[in-house]
DNA sequence: CATCCCTAAGATGGATCCATTCTTGCTACG
DNA sequence: CGTAGCAAGAATGGATCCATCTTAGGGATG
């Protein structure tokens, strides 16, 4: 996912160009509720504003940035109920993926799911120092354990649904989330392994209870990251 | 001092833009597989090219359109598994708005079910001739009876969610679908009644299971659709 | 001293310009 | 007669221009 030495099809310098304000965003580097000016990211990325007008409204549609007519682009705040509703149905479609799952997964693909697992749970009882801003390890792993489920859904629409959903949160806010709570971390690694363990069992019904439940606790935690972040700005 | 004195949120001239040329490719006006022009389109509308380009870009990334570096845009052809991946989905969403809908619905919204589902029938044993490009009415009951349900679910994400999906298919083709098939419509209307038997019953288990299965139903025939459709193009 | 207004700077948004690429049709050659 | 190649036309895509809207700052006034 970071490196684009494809021969092939020739991408859209457009579609680059929102990858990487995404990207920057998603990181955190462009923090939610600042300002895009469309002439600094053509300076930073070295192009006019022609290409960067179009890559905004990319991420307009997509839902990660709110485009205001002639006030500019600004990071689009969560307010925690949206997190609630986008987790709600991120649980169902995730959910779902399990499910279908089951039915198709191969070794190959329950042995990556294993090694996430055991990545997590390695990172969880020694947890790395890291650089700010880096990704932490539970993160990555947490990305491949459901990547992994998403393919082996057979769905691809189904993935890129489950996507569109996710890129419309940081994604360093969840790091956060994380970093500070080790119990939650520990559940986190708990709950991973029973999806994993129902999945083994070919039980496609509870493997879906679990991950739905999975999903809309996680849902849970990220809200009130938001919540306690509003009432912060609020205050100070 | 709490002055958000906006007497009209005042939508960009882009988004307007966007939602005509989605609006003539959802009416089949535009069909599947045609070039959209740029110059051409800014020419009817009225517009330079600037704006249609931005908006081209809002339609590509909502996935209705297929924009292919320096050969220009087409409107997607979809493939029968792709609509048969986004009815699963869609249909997954359904229930479980479906579900939702159950503990949260309206003596007034269900009013609006039942009267959706009269016109639908009214509209199914009467058929009425309709001019080309015409939306039927059976088509516009069909819709009014499962937007009240997302709106009754209460999430707008997942409204929003499941709107998204329906946008990647021009609207026109279902008039098709439905047009040609008597007792497809008929069926229609009856699993439409059971699935507002149900939630009147308040069963919300039984409601969201009739949904799946009535979504995933109409995924079929359209995809059936889609398959006649590339036999008939490869052929003649 | 606070408030209002007016002006100037900055940013967005539509229009236009031009280089590059793709397409198409004609021609020449096998 | 078919195919490869080339040249003209057309369309896309990035850059630039300019009008309009927004906002910040300064000065006048009550």
């Amino acid at each position: 996912m970071s490196n684009d030495t494809e021969p092939a099809p020739r991408s859209a310098l457009v579609d680059e160009i929102a990858s990487q304000i995404r990207a920057r965003i998603m990181s955190g580097e462009i923090a939610i509720g600042a300002q895009l000016r469309q002439a600094e990211l053509a300076n930073e990325l070295g192009v006019s504003r022609t290409p960067i007008r179009e890559a905004l409204r990319q991420l307009q549609t997509s839902g990660l940035i709110e485009v205001v007519p002639n006030r500019g682009a600004v990071v689009r705040v969560p307010v925690p109920w949206e997190v609630r509703e986008a987790y709600q149905v991120r649980a169902q479609l995730e959910g779902f993926a399990t499910e279908l799952a089951v039915k198709r997964i191969s070794d190959a693909e329950i042995a990556t799911l294993r090694e996430a697992n055991e990545t997590m749970r390695e990172a969880t009882v020694h947890p790395p120092a890291l650089q700010p801003g880096e990704e932490p390890p539970t993160t990555t792993a947490n990305d491949v354990f459901h990547t992994t489920i998403h393919q082996a859904s057979g769905n691809q629409r189904l993935a890129r649904t489950i996507n569109e959903i996710n890129e419309t949160f940081p994604r360093n806010v969840s790091w956060l989330v994380l970093r500070d709570d080790q119990r939650h971390r520990e559940q986190n690694v708990r709950e991973h392994e029973r999806i994993l363990e129902a999945i083994v069992a070919g039980d496609g019904e509870r493997a879906r209870r679990e991950m739905v439940e999975h999903v809309v606790g996680a849902g849970e935690h990220l809200a009130r990251w938001y919540e306690r972040r509003s009432a912060t700005v609020f205050v100070g």
